[in-house]
DNA sequence: AATGTTCTTCTACACATCGTAGAACATGTG
DNA sequence: CACATGTTCTACGATGTGTAGAAGAACATT
């Protein structure tokens, strides 16, 4: 199970939410002025590229390794991988009836609305 | 995020479908038959009770400190547990609703119906 | 081609968690 | 009290993560 720690997160969370490809420099940056993380924190770029190496490794994260500067970017989008991880949770339980029941126990008003909406149909 | 170890994941798999409490004899033993585990180990009990300390810190069990031998037990059942941790998931995406129509894609057939059923009325 | 600049990979270390268990301590029984 | 049985303390190796320096690769400029 990919779990990740503080910092694999918040790399993680910036390219999520960043259109572009990144390169490791424009990660330290916006680390720096990270308004998520409180303190700015001036990390080495070292830093950043051994995380990301390692987010690579786990298949979250790929890189454009011909232009130069090499550009990161994820691989799945951050709900593609929330809802995949939520899945991956489901499926350790042996009834998953009895699971469901008590997850939409505990989703909001409006959450379990947008349920009922998209199972609709069929 | 309370994740956990194999030997730790192994024991709370004992804990949750055993229905009385049990002590760390009791769990070495069907460790040691785990139908589960495919080879059969043969843990020290003070294996086992490690386990258990680091499983009641984080929550996940308690024990009757009264009874001679302790006798230990799961805190939730498996499914809330599991329903508890899913709902943990969603919660680290911004877009929830993102996440849900995701989710309701890779849930098979049957559980969708029952998810349907669940959230029917209202 | 030689040199400097910039980027990437290698290596490393501290700290936390987990599997594993012996040593030491506690408690109840004969 | 001595013994058996149970619990807590301490510990060590393995792995994962935060952190970054040292070494190596590639590009630009003279």
């Amino acid at each position: 199970m990919a779990t990740l720690g503080d910092l694999e997160r918040t790399v993680m969370d910036l390219l999520w939410t960043t259109p572009e490809a990144m390169t490791a420099n424009e990660l330290r940056d916006a680390i720096a002025e990270a308004p998520s993380g409180e303190v700015g924190r001036e990390l080495a770029v070292t830093t950043v590229l051994t995380v990301l190496s390692r987010l690579e490794k786990k298949g979250l994260v790929t890189r454009e390794r011909d232009s130069r500067p090499h550009r990161y970017m994820s691989v799945t989008s951050r709900e593609d991988h929330t809802a995949e991880l939520m899945h991956e949770v489901l499926v350790t339980a042996p009834d998953r009836e009895a699971v469901l029941a008590r997850f939409i126990g505990s989703v909001s008003d409006a959450e379990a609305q947008t349920l009922r909406k998209l199972l609709g149909g069929s």
